[in-house]
DNA sequence: TAAGTGACGGAGG
DNA sequence: GCCTCCGCCACTT
């Protein structure tokens, strides 16, 4: 048996993920920015394959800046996350989802609004 | 120590 | 929108 990584970056992966309200995703750099780890999209990857399940973070709001899902179609994992995605009314079309409806602003989407232009 | 791998991202075609 | 290439970084072999 492999022992799991331990970086200590995860927690801070993971408590950031948390973040994303419901009905709304984000994709991986996002979070590494969000989570004051820019660059390091890979690493959200990585931290999310292993989160306890004692914590429930939402891993299935995550998505690549693409807007797709980063499973192969057909997968159990892809399955699984479009289903969950639907259940929170998101979108998913052929594994995408419109980013510009339900990417999550935090903050932000306030000041653009204000600004109009 | 080097090479390979992957739940990524951005630029180009 | 799709694909390829390259840069990136933690981890494995």
């Amino acid at each position: 048996m492999s022992d799991k990584p331990e970086n200590p970056n995860y927690k801070r992966i993971w408590a950031t993920v948390l973040l994303i309200p419901k009905g709304k995703v984000a994709s991986y750099g996002q979070i590494a920015d969000l989570a004051g780890l820019p660059g390091k999209a890979r690493l959200v990857g990585r931290a999310l394959g292993f989160a306890p399940k004692s914590i429930k973070v939402p891993w299935h709001r995550v998505i690549n800046s693409q807007g797709k899902i980063s499973f192969p179609i057909g997968s159990e994992h892809f399955e699984q996350q479009k289903g969950l995605l639907q259940t929170e009314q998101v979108v998913v079309l052929n594994g995408r989802i419109k980013l510009k409806e339900f990417q999550w602003q935090p903050d932000l989407s306030e000041l653009l609004f204000k600004l109009e232009y």
